[in-house]
DNA sequence: GAATTCCCCAGTAATTTACTCGGTTAAGCG
DNA sequence: CGCTTAACCGAGTAAATTACTGGGGAATTC
């Protein structure tokens, strides 16, 4: 697994579209404005993104990008992936021989984490974040007037 | 949160530790070796390790390092967290104000995200991952007359 | 047919990664 | 005491990646 500043730029660019998308599509040239990221940059990303079917373009005046699928059928692991290219570092050796067990052993700790850290991301979809989101706004906003700083403290009860 | 290859280094050179720490301090000179990265690159990044406490280093002949702490004590997060300088991005809106939600409520939406992931890492310690790594070995051996190539189980014992 | 917007690609500045090379300091050993 | 080993330290730099610039094209709408 690799999260970098790219995989977030495609992240939250995935999010504006979730939370824009609703009508109509949202155009590269508004994102750029929003995330401060330049047109160009962006169109490599959601090329990449586009490749793996995680967005829509639509051409011509009003167009822009959709979400390819729903919300809540797209992973933050299909993001940061479509972004990242993912190479694998795993080919070295499939099975340890005796000799160099060092560094076998080393390497299968990493992928295991590495794997446990995809399987993780995995499970969180744009569709949680933004309910997430949402349900802090609410809650933050809910009669509180001073106290609202403090939110952490009875969420955490 | 952010994961790169220099912090899959620090992961795996710090397992390095865990693995063969017990009889003895590990020299950078070994753990160069054995992941194939530059004796001075690995100093930079003990360096940075040494700088949270995450390492002892003992000199002279028969010296080299120590994990700093037990294993078990020593979370992926730390790790990550010592080389890979993490700078905080979050800082521009306290409280995203109502003009320009757009950009504040996707950043604020990374941000649990980038919590999420951490606190995810912060629960997973360089023993666990031995630990697992260790479980997966004994059970692939299961029935396995050839015994010899993990001297690791009973040096662990 | 003109504006808009996605689409595509080549080049490049800026940044980060990873390394080379030069040393100094502390500790062990004969 | 010298000698070796290894951690420590820092400047300079090749290589890779990130992020951008700028040039076009193709589909769509008005």
């Amino acid at each position: 697994m690799r999260l970098s500043t790219k995989g977030r730029y495609a992240v939250t660019a995935m999010l504006d579209l979730a939370l824009n998308g609703t009508e109509g599509p949202v155009t590269l040239a508004d994102i750029s404005e929003n995330q401060g990221i330049s047109l160009s940059y962006l169109e490599q990303l959601f090329a990449a993104l586009r490749g793996k079917g995680l967005v829509r373009g639509v051409r011509g005046p009003g167009g822009g990008y959709y979400l390819g699928r729903p919300a809540d059928e797209i992973s933050i692991a299909d993001v940061i992936c479509a972004v990242d290219e993912w190479v694998e570092f795993t080919r070295c050796n499939p099975r340890p021989s005796s000799a160099d067990t060092q560094r076998g052993m080393t390497h299968s700790l990493w992928d295991d984490l590495s794997q446990q850290i995809y399987d993780f991301l995995t499970k969180i979809t744009l569709a949680d974040l933004v309910k997430r989101g949402l349900e802090r706004e609410a809650e933050r906003k809910q009669g509180k007037s001073a106290e609202d700083l403090l939110d952490l403290n009875h969420r955490a009860a």
